[in-house]
DNA sequence: CCTACCGATCGGTAGG
DNA sequence: CCTACCGATCGGTAGG
């Protein structure tokens, strides 16, 4: 018997553990990570590191396991498929982008400056989805789209959906100001598609800081600021 | 044997044939494509679309044989490895890029007006690299880049080098006249960003037109336009 | 989660 | 460019 069917609540499928179980196995291989029961994230932050530095099919779930102690067979106790476990990935990433984005707008003082402000906030979350330490889910999201299936592209659809809605109505209004001159969706996709770019070339050890980056799209995108 | 070993001229290290040996195979399989000599072209072509469609990996050298009527071990005999065929199709888009670049802004006529023509030309350029018909090499090199070994990449970047360095006097001058606020440097990373990211959104059958995307840009990124 | 394994695929090659 | 093939790797599974 492989791991028990349970009814499915993510596209990624992943089976976790039936029971605890705890304290019967062998001892643990290090001291550390003794917080058993995170396993599965202890897999998803491996294959999102691996993921991004070498790509989805130059990764090996061997690859993946060994770099969590595991052994060869054991990723798939926790994911049905390699390809679940890459949309587990994309999820994790796209949630926490959504929630650091609701985090960024919340509580912009009103005012004429008010969507100015939540451009900045927006831009400057953005950025730190892709380039801070350890978010490596994301990026995975961004150029690993084609490996997964359609099924699962779906369903993350809608949480890119979500994660673009939120530009929106912010650039309605600076497009309403004049702030913004190009067609509101066109001006979406070509912002965020700037935005995301930086993930060829961004190196956070050299040339300008995450602050500067997105003053510079300010000016670039904004006509006075 | 294999094919002979020669001076490398290039870093894809293709094998072309050594002696033409015109009129001794047999028959040819089907009637077009009989101006012989231009198989390896045909493999690039093949290439480039598969690897763009699925991927580099997703893709098997079987793959691209078997869209040119060759069996599976042919394709080693004009490419040493599926690295060099890879780097092949890129060298190819950006050599076909530069020249198309070029093209397009010759014979801009001067006046106060020329820098902005010769960005919107260098917009429209770009956009046709990507998204023209069986324009398929310069989006594989845009996500497939990892794919490549580290001196393939170095050679690569000098192409890139080449290409981008186009944009720079240009945007220098829109920065001057005050038409760009934006650091040139960033302005540039950012700009290409935004316009190589279309290959992830855009579909010629639909939306937008590449002449309403380049108007957009201009609109974006330029202060009055 | 480990052990032991299978079936399939794939890049690449020798020789003609 | 074809034929025939090899060695290696890989995703995944049965059973515990």
């Amino acid at each position: 018997m492989t791991a028990p069917k349970r009814s499915i609540t993510s596209t990624s499928e992943a089976a976790s553990p039936a029971l605890p179980k705890r304290a019967r196995g062998r001892p643990r291989k290090t001291a550390e990570e003794r917080d058993d029961g995170n396993r599965r994230g202890a897999l998803l932050a491996a294959a999102a590191r691996l993921f991004r530095r070498q790509g989805f099919d130059a990764t090996s779930t061997r690859d993946i396991a060994a770099a969590v102690g595991m052994h060869s067979g054991s990723p798939f106790y926790h994911f049905k498929s390699k390809k679940a476990l890459l949309c587990a990935v994309m999820e994790e990433g796209m949630r926490s982008a959504i929630a650091r984005q609701a985090h960024a707008v919340q509580d912009v003082p009103p005012g004429p400056q008010q969507a100015l402000q939540q451009m900045r906030r927006l831009i400057r979350a953005h950025f730190d989805t892709l380039h801070g330490r350890g978010n490596d889910f994301v990026p995975v999201m961004l150029y690993e789209h084609r490996s997964l299936t359609s099924a699962q592209r779906a369903s993350l659809t809608k949480l890119q959906d979500s994660y673009e809605a939120a530009w929106t109505p912010v650039l309605e209004v600076l497009h309403a100001s004049g702030q913004l001159r190009a067609p509101v969706k066109l001006a979406r996709l070509l912002i965020l598609g700037a935005l995301s770019w930086s993930v060829q070339w961004f190196d956070p050890k050299k040339g300008a800081s995450l602050d500067e980056l997105t003053e510079a799209c300010m000016v670039l995108f904004l006509k006075e600021c």
